[in-house]
RNA sequence: GCGAAAAUAGCUCAGUUGGUAGAGCAUAACCUUGCCAAGGUUAGGGUCGCGGGUUCGAGUCCCGUUUUUCGCUCCA
């Protein structure tokens, strides 16, 4: 089967056994959100249990929070959010293709630097060791027109940056004669600023309301609790804070299902190191989270790190842990080492002291950052996409089967009676009674047998309890696994025991430090 | 955002040169049966993505629009 088959059938399995739903759907849908389902939303929290558990009870230093999505606009402004979010982008008609007008620009500019370089080093080459490179730049009149050149487009450049002119920068791209790398015309369109993030007005619009953003990312309600947190819970350097909530983007491209969304959910921990034990650090989680994913027991081939060699500017290490999704290996984490880049940029915005006396080294510093930051839907369609499978029975059927980690599942299991008569419904339900407080159980009597453990799945219960007449004399019950399909009878008295050693998460947490 | 393709029942899809909306599976009820998608009877469910246009008449032809999928850029 096609790869991109599988993704489409994940698709339509999400719609069908109710995990996701494409948003508003009765009103022809809004693009690229999507609803969590009765099942979908199950699993989603057992995901979020799973990390929050796995950051905050194998760490004794690490703590949660739950900041708010609104959050003071001028953080925005000190994260570099509302720059770097904000692209001038210009289209080229005939090939298609965009580009941002500021980096053709500075490609532009890099040029004629090389043109330059390129006379100075003939230049030099002709007079050998008498040369002189200050007095050549200065008086070669090819090398003075280059540069003259040069000097006007950097100060128009800039200016137009500054005062966030797109009509002037398309003016520069013009008059520069920059032509499309690809189609290598000059027929471009206008240049449109992208705002990636979503804002509101908050106070009453009469009278001076603000403007306040979505937040982009959950990180920054870490960032400025930092000495809320640190005060508050005498929490000693090395010490995370662990988050989980929404995050908002208005991407204009947002495809493939739930990885990229318009509205979506992360789960970041930010962990405050002394200066200079930054790397050992960045090892141990970049370690440490990968186990977190391999637990889950989707397969290990599955799973690789994509170190980056291009760093942002804050960052002086990054990797992606990336999963074998059907469209390919794609980022489902990103783990930074982002110096103190964060910490600083808020005591300078908000003049407050950020720093941490440090009682052993005897001296405060601002303390560098370890980030932790992934996606639970990523995390959510990974799952899926390692748990989806279609097998051959032996009699020739076929079956969907999704084999989640049992302590992941949305429903554990299923009580399903024989047959409706002879008193076995009553008993099933008797069974359900016992159980039900303990874990998510569904109750099946409609239908065939198989048919109800198919149902069961297709929605990945691990367990079918199945009660039959040998149930009514002995008290015993059959356990049918999901994968193997299985079956072994035991006493319905030892099912409680039986069932929560195989769901409990603690099973996952336990993987993760062995 | 640009280009390409698609949209008919919950799902997968038919629907002829334009002439009253179809199948299988699924869902619900009842009967029969009982360990891996059994059989029978019956029922519900679609203004064919949405809005215009052409036509006596549009699921079908034309235009616009929305959503999805695939390429181009970024990211959790």
């Amino acid at each position: 089967m096609a790869q991109e088959d599988v993704f489409k059938k994940i698709i339509s399995h999400c719609k069908e056994y109710g995990f996701v739903f494409p948003s508003s759907e009765i009103y022809d849908g809004l693009g690229a959100v999507y609803d969590y389902g009765q099942c979908g939303v199950e699993l989603k929290n057992n995901i979020k249990r799973y990390w929050w558990d796995a950051m905050t009870l194998l760490n004794e230093n690490v703590v949660g929070i739950d900041s708010a999505i609104f959050m003071h606009p001028t953080i925005w402004k000190a994260s570099g959010h509302v720059d770097a979010f904000n692209d001038p982008l210009i289209d080229n008609k005939d090939s298609k293709k965009r580009y941002r007008a500021d980096v053709l620009i500075e490609e532009h500019l890099a040029g004629i630097d090389d043109k330059i370089a390129r006379e100075v080093e003939k230049a030099s080459r002709r007079f050998g060791a008498s040369f002189d490179e200050e007095q050549f730049r200065t008086t070669n009149p090819r090398v003075m027109e280059y540069q003259a050149k040069r000097d006007e487009v950097h100060s128009r450049f800039a200016k137009a940056l500054n005062d966030n002119n797109l009509e002037e920068l398309r003016q520069i791209i013009i008059d520069t004669e920059i032509v499309c790398p690809v189609s290598g015309t000059r027929n471009w369109t206008e240049v449109r600023q992208f705002n990636l993030m979503f804002s509101t007005e908050m106070g009453s619009t009469a009278d001076g309301s603000t403007r306040i953003y979505l937040r982009p990312e959950t990180a920054q309600g870490i960032f400025v609790n930092f000495l809320n947190v640190q005060k508050s819970g005498r929490m000693k350097v090395p010490f995370g804070i662990a988050q989980i909530g929404k995050a908002f983007r208005n991407e204009i491209v947002a495809r493939q299902f739930i990885f990229r969304m318009r509205e979506f959910e992360q789960m970041e921990m930010q962990f405050f190191v002394r200066p200079g034990e930054e790397i050992e650090w960045f090892r141990k989680w970049k370690d440490a989270r990968l186990r977190w994913h391999k637990a889950m027991g989707l397969g290990d081939a599955k799973y690789r790190y994509h170190d980056h060699d291009k760093l942002a500017h804050y960052a002086n290490a990054a990797t992606d842990i990336e999963f074998e999704m059907p469209f390919g290996f794609k980022e489902v984490e990103g783990i930074h080492s982002r110096t103190d880049f964060d910490l600083s940029q808020h005591e300078k915005y908000s003049g407050k002291k950020i720093q941490y006396f440090d009682t052993e080294l005897g001296q405060s510093y601002t303390p560098y950052v370890i980030e932790t930051s992934i996606g639970v839907d990523r995390v959510f369609l990974s799952i899926l996409s390692g748990a989806y499978s279609e097998e051959q029975l032996e009699n020739g059927e076929s079956r969907v089967v999704l084999k989640l980690p049992a302590e992941l599942a949305p429903v554990k299991l299923a009580v399903l009676p024989l047959v409706k008569k002879d008193g076995l419904a009553e008993k099933a339900e008797e069974i359900m009674n016992m159980l039900r407080f303990d874990f998510r159980c569904r109750y099946d009597e409609k239908d065939s047998i198989g048919k109800r453990y198919r149902r069961q799945d297709a929605i990945g219960t691990p367990y079918c309890i199945t009660v039959d007449h040998e149930t009514l004399q002995n008290d015993t019950v059959t356990i049918r696994h999901r994968d193997s399909m299985a079956q072994e009878r035991v006493p319905v008295t030892e099912l409680n025991s039986i069932i929560s050693e195989k769901v409990n998460i603690k099973n996952l947490l336990k993987k993760i430090i062995n």
